[in-house]
DNA sequence: GTCGGGGTAGAATGGACGTTCCATTTTCCC
DNA sequence: GGGAAAATGGAACGTCCATTCTACCCCGAC
C-alpha cells in the first residue's frame, strides 16, 4: 500500500491553481471526468454550494464520479475539493459596490463631503465597467486602422468633451503624431477644418447636449470624404450618422454629474493604439510583407 | 392552528432585507438571539458555508437556537436562511480583475488592439481604487472649504494635468463659480495671478515631471498668501510645500501611460462639493445661525 | 411565594449526505 | 477478436446533519 502523505503536496491549494491543473490535464481525462471538469469550470458557484448530489444530477453523472474525480486531482475525497470552491467565494475581492459601501459607512458620516467624493469614484467605477462591455473590438480595430494610416488627425470636440481631447492632444504630441486641436480658438477652426483631405482622419467627440458646431463640423468633413471616428452618448447623436466608426459610450453619473472615466480610459486606449500602429506601419511599411 | 402560507409574504428574500430586518429587531431579542444576531451580521461567510452544528459552536449557542433564530425572522428553518446568505455571495457582482480577465479571454486572443483597450480600462480601476483610500476626507473637507470660501478660484495646470482643469473650468462655468483658467495662452499667465488675493484660492494640479511654471506660480502665489490647494502624485512634489492642503494621488498605468480616471474623478468631486458648499454659504450666509 | 410563560439547553430522531465497494461496461493493446 | 485494465453506474453504508421535542431555568406578575 502506498503511503498517502506524500501526495499531498502538489494537490491545488487555491481556485486558480486547481483551474489551470484542470485546465492541463482535461484533453487526457476519461468522459465522465471530463465532463465533470467542465462542469466544475463552468458552475463554479454550484460546486461550491451544492451537495454531492445535487451537483452529481445537475452534472448528468454519478456521486461517486464526483469524489473521483476530486480524487483523481489528489484531494482526499469530493469534500475537499468543494473547499476549494467555496474559498474562491469566500475570498473573491468583492464589488466596488460593496467597497464603495463599506467606505461611505465610515467616511460619510464623518464628512458630508465624502459622500461626494465616493458617489464620484462609484460612478466611474460603473462607467468604466460599462465601457468594457459595450465597445466592440473590431469596431475599436477599424477605429485605429483609420486613425493611424490618416496624415493629420483632426480633434473635435467641446465643452465637457473638450478635456478628452485636449489629453489626446498632448498625447499625440509626446507620441509624435501629427495632430490638429479643433475647438481650442473660436474663429480659426473652420478655416483648419477646410484644409483636411482624404488623406487625413478626423475623431470627434460629443455627448447630448450636443454642440450644434462638433456635428455640423463631422458632416462638412464627412462629405468631402474625410473619415470621421466619433464617440458619443447615443445612436441618435448627429455625429453617428457623418462617421466611418462610432462609438456608444454611456456614463454613469453622481447627482446629474456625468462621469470622463470611461471616455478618457477609451481615448488613451485608442490612442495609444493608434500610436503603436503607426509604429508598426512604419516598420513594416517598408519593402517586407 | 393559525396557516403557514401567508407568513412567508414579508420574509426577507435577499441580503440587505434580512440584514435591515436584524438590524431593526435586534434592540428587542433575547439574549441568545441577539448573540446570534451579531454573529451572523459579522460572520456572514460563515453562515454560508458552515453547518449549523459549526456555526452554532463558533457563535457559542446551541445548533437549536440558529434555528429559532431563523424561525423568528420568519424562515422555516435555518436552512431556508442559510440560503439567503449563500445567495449574497453568489450574486456578488465579481471583482474587476475577474470581469476583465474574462473579457480578455474573450477579446484579446481575437484582437491585438483589445488588449490595449482592457488594459487602460483595467488601470484606471486600479486607480479608482487607490483613491477611494488614499484621499483623507478631513482633507478634502478643509480643501472644499478654503476653495468655496474664495471670491475667484484659480486654475492652475500644464500638459498632462491640463485635461482635468479644463473640466473643471467648465464645470465651474456651469455651476457659476467664479474661476481663472491658468496656462490657457502664454504670457498672459503670470499677469492674471499677479491679480490674485488673499480672498481667492488657487488650485494647482501637476504630476511629474513636473511643469516648473506651476511650481513656481504656485509658490509666488503662496508667498502673497493666496491659499493653494493642489493635487499631486508625491510627496516630494514642488507644489506640496506651496499648498495649505494637497493630496497625493498615484494613478495606475498600463504600459507606462498613467490613467487620469482618479484624477478626474478627484476634480470631478472637488468641483461640485465646493459648488454645493458655496450655495450653502450664500443661503446661510444670511441673519440665520 | 408561587405561578405562568417565554427562553434555553441538550438529547432524540429521521433523513440526507459523502463515500466506498463491487458488478458491469468500455477501451485499448496484443 | 480476446483479454486485461481502466472507467463507470449504482447500491449499500456509516456518519453527520438540521430539526424537533422535552425538561429546566429565569424572571416578572399577582
Amino acid at each position: 500500500m502506498m503511503p498517502t502523505p506524500e501526495r499531498t503536496v502538489d494537490v491545488p491549494q487555491d481556485f486558480e491553481a486547481l483551474k489551470a491543473v484542470i485546465l492541463e490535464r482535461k484533453a487526457q481525462l476519461p468522459k465522465r471526468l471530463k465532463q465533470v471538469a467542465a462542469y466544475s469550470l463552468d458552475n463554479p458557484d454550484e460546486i461550491a454550494f451544492g451537495t454531492a448530489a445535487s451537483i452529481a444530477t445537475s452534472a448528468d453523472v454519478q456521486p461517486s464520479t464526483l469524489v473521483r474525480f476530486a480524487q483523481h486531482f489528489g484531494f482526499e475525497g469530493f469534500s475537499s475539493l468543494q473547499q476549494i470552491f467555496r474559498a474562491r467565494l469566500r475570498e473573491r475581492t468583492p464589488g466596488y459596490e460593496e467597497r464603495l459601501k463599506a467606505l461611505s459607512q465610515n467616511e460619510h458620516s464623518k464628512l458630508e463631503s465624502g459622500s461626494i467624493f465616493n458617489g464620484f469614484v462609484a460612478a466611474a467605477h460603473r462607467s468604466l465597467d460599462n465601457v468594457a462591455t459595450s465597445v466592440d473590438p473590431e469596431a475599436f480595430e477599424r477605429a485605429v486602422d483609420i486613425l493611424a494610416k490618416a496624415d493629420t488627425i483632426y480633434l473635435i470636440a467641446k465643452r465637457r468633451s473638450y478635456p478628452i481631447s485636449s489629453y489626446m492632444a498632448y498625447a499625440f504630441g509626446k507620441l509624435k503624431v501629427k495632430y490638429q486641436h479643433v475647438g481650442t480658438a473660436a474663429g480659426i477652426d473652420d478655416d483648419m477644418l477646410a484644409m483636411a483631405t482624404k488623406q487625413d482622419a478626423a475623431f470627434a467627440v460629443s455627448f447630448s447636449p450636443y454642440a450644434s458646431e462638433s456635428a455640423s463640423q463631422a458632416r462638412s468633413l464627412a462629405s468631402r470624404r474625410v473619415p470621421v471616428v466619433s464617440l458619443t452618448d447615443s445612436a441618435f447623436s448627429p455625429l453617428a450618422e457623418s462617421s466611418k466608426v462610432w462609438f456608444e459610450l454611456v456614463e454613469a453619473d453622481h447627482a446629474g454629474f456625468r462621469s470622463l472615466s470611461a471616455s478618457m480610459a477609451f481615448a488613451m486606449a485608442l490612442t495609444v493604439a493608434i500610436a503603436e500602429k503607426r509604429q508598426r506601419l512604419a516598420d513594416g511599411g517598408g519593402p517586407i510583407e
